[in-house]
DNA sequence: TGGATCTGTATCCGAGTGTGTTACAGAAAT
DNA sequence: ATTTCTGTAACACACTCGGATACAGATCCA
């Protein structure tokens, strides 16, 4: 299946306001550069000021920016915080508990796929905003 | 997004092609313990053989069974023979090119993702079928 | 105080897709 | 020839993501 974009344009945003944190970024505005709905930004941002990774503010001149420097925002985070779910499902229905293989073939499944979100968690952490930033700023 | 359950479904019906290496299995024997419909195994098993991971042979007494021992069947190969894609999207309309930052996001984005994505490969490339199976056939 | 701005939700629509199911042509064994 | 099995095609259903409108509440400012 496709996968849902949310971590990539949770990084987006982040690194947006990353590139802004003297000012707030109303969500309209971010919209215009992820090229998407204000209402889709403020969805993600509500899950990121959830994982208190950014901090916002209604009304007239309110808008969003970051809690933390963006070297303490790390990339794990940000992918715990849109949680996008496993790598792969296990079957909906279950496998069939009376054959021989199928008895014990959910907890192998269950364990592989910790593994490696342990894995991508591991990866995620060795980026912080900052290091991406410099690559976006960087890059040609 | 909840991921498919292709991949699950996959290492399933490999496990129990490795339990009965000598004789083929049917489609809709192979359904009954993965507890779905045989054309759901079909439509993998042809993914599986286009992989050469198996065989397949139609008629009477036909079936499917493993075209290498358990061990020389790595998981990487099972994840990349049922393409699950990507663990992200990117988003499909693309960033504002206008944008400074939305400018670069992509392609940093899409090395991130890649640079994921041999993380899981590597993951699961040190695992055989037979290290799996040998999982299944202890685990209580 | 009143208007403007912005967030935070609720709600709905459309498109895409994974899963399940039926149906059927073709291949192989007996 | 009949049976059994694969390989597809075709369709329905459910789910979810992305997109959009709408509106209450908060905040600033004139």
């Amino acid at each position: 299946m496709a996968a849902n974009s949310q971590f990539a344009m949770a990084v987006h945003i982040l690194a947006m306001l990353a590139s802004s944190r003297d000012e707030n970024l109303s969500s309209s505005y971010i919209a215009g550069s992820v090229n998407t709905n204000a209402v889709v930004i403020r969805r993600l941002l509500g899950q990121l000021g959830h994982a208190k990774l950014v901090v916002s503010q209604t009304g007239a001149n309110g808008g969003t920016r970051l809690s933390r420097c963006p070297d303490e925002i790390n990339l794990s985070e940000v992918y715990q915080a849109v949680n996008c779910g496993e790598v792969f499902a296990l079957h909906s229905k279950g496998p069939n508990r009376d054959c021989p293989v199928g008895r014990n073939m959910e907890s192998v499944l269950c364990n592989l796929q910790k593994e490696i979100d342990h894995g991508i968690y591991n990866k995620l952490s060795q980026y912080t905003l900052a290091n991406l930033f410099e690559k976006v700023e960087t890059e040609r």
